[in-house]
DNA sequence: GTCTATATAGAGATAGAC
DNA sequence: GTCTATCTCTATATAGAC
């Protein structure tokens, strides 16, 4: 509204934050790939030279996007971390990290889950967001647990991602999503626990 | 084993089957759009040209992948359709899907989740595997039913795919991902009915 | 059926004026 | 901070020889 330098030339690219915006949205439409710097620009009304004083390139645009999710989810490893190891923490850890989940959160979501190869490429630089994820489940599960049983606390964990894909397509409200999120990690967690001689 | 014309020259392309195979090794790791047509003849040891000669474009490659699963799902629909609409159907009918995973299937799910975009591309012109899917959901659910319900039926259903999603970059093999589903699924189903009054 | 050679287009990225 | 102009590279796809 009242930023330094606004005089509103147009109502097209003045902050990093448009562009990333935009770029946000298209990437998760087209696909990062098949989504031009050209394009970006051309939907903020500028040239892609405009695009290029901000950032140095195309993966650093993404690589903006992705860094406050990384962040988030560190977050929630401490928080886990500092908590006292109870059978429930598994659906209270989840339920805590549902509950805590904006738009902004499911947005970067789709973005992911739309873009993952390049998702893949940037984890091998530097972001990683599944690797903290993994930190994650490392706290909620022993150490001497086999791999049936971590793959059940991430599917209890992964809720909203796995709401997302099933509601991706339809009518779906972002609130309808978090409420299957929610209800699917109850009905799961529900299940660890009655599911001591199982198999 | 014994083709009409297999003089065995090369362990290379002889087939279009061989080159569909590569094609989905690479579409799945490094991506559709990110994988060059000359990726995939290099991988088999021919030039691009002999690609050109088994498929019109780049499209036809990943389109015929993709065909050979819409009919599995197809088939799926037809088989609920002939069923008694009995409460325990839905359940009934995921494990039956679950059950039928073949590790091509597998397969053609990890492509389908790592390259969105160009499967979404595909959807509209003719594929469709989502549009199937929303076919099954209809004879599940009932007419009447809300986006909650409608979304708690795909999640039971989508089981297989959450599993997968959560089990990336980790050491599941193949056999807990089926595993996990279908528990999963028998939690999510659990709920279902116990779900009279929630909410 | 696979090759070499090439047409064509579009991508990401930079230089330098304003 | 955004523009025009341009460089360079690589992609898809085709033509025509063998």
């Amino acid at each position: 509204m009242s930023s330094p330098a606004a005089r509103g030339r147009r109502p097209a690219a003045e902050t990093r934050a448009e562009i990333l915006g935009v770029a946000l949205d298209l990437f998760t439409e087209k696909g990062y790939e098949a989504t031009s710097v050209r394009d970006i620009s051309e939907a903020l009304g500028v040239t892609k030279s405009a695009l290029y004083y901000h950032f140095r390139n195309k993966e650093e645009i993404v690589a903006s996007l992705v860094a406050e999710r990384r962040e988030e989810v560190r977050e929630l490893a401490a928080w886990i971390s500092a908590q006292p190891r109870t059978p429930g923490l598994v659906r209270e850890a989840a339920l805590r990290w549902i509950a805590g989940t904006t738009p902004e959160r499911l947005a970067m979501m789709r973005l992911a889950q739309a873009n993952q190869p390049v998702m893949r490429r940037l984890s091998e630089d530097a972001a990683d967001v599944p690797g903290a994820f993994e930190e994650v489940v490392g706290l909620l599960v022993g150490e001497h647990a086999d791999e049936q049983q971590r793959l059940a606390v991430r599917m209890a964990f992964d809720t909203v991602r796995a709401a997302l894909l099933a509601a991706q397509g339809t009518a779906a409200t972002d609130r309808d999503v978090l409420e299957a999120a929610r209800r699917a990690t109850v009905a799961l967690t529900r299940a660890e626990e009655g599911d001591t001689a199982d198999r």
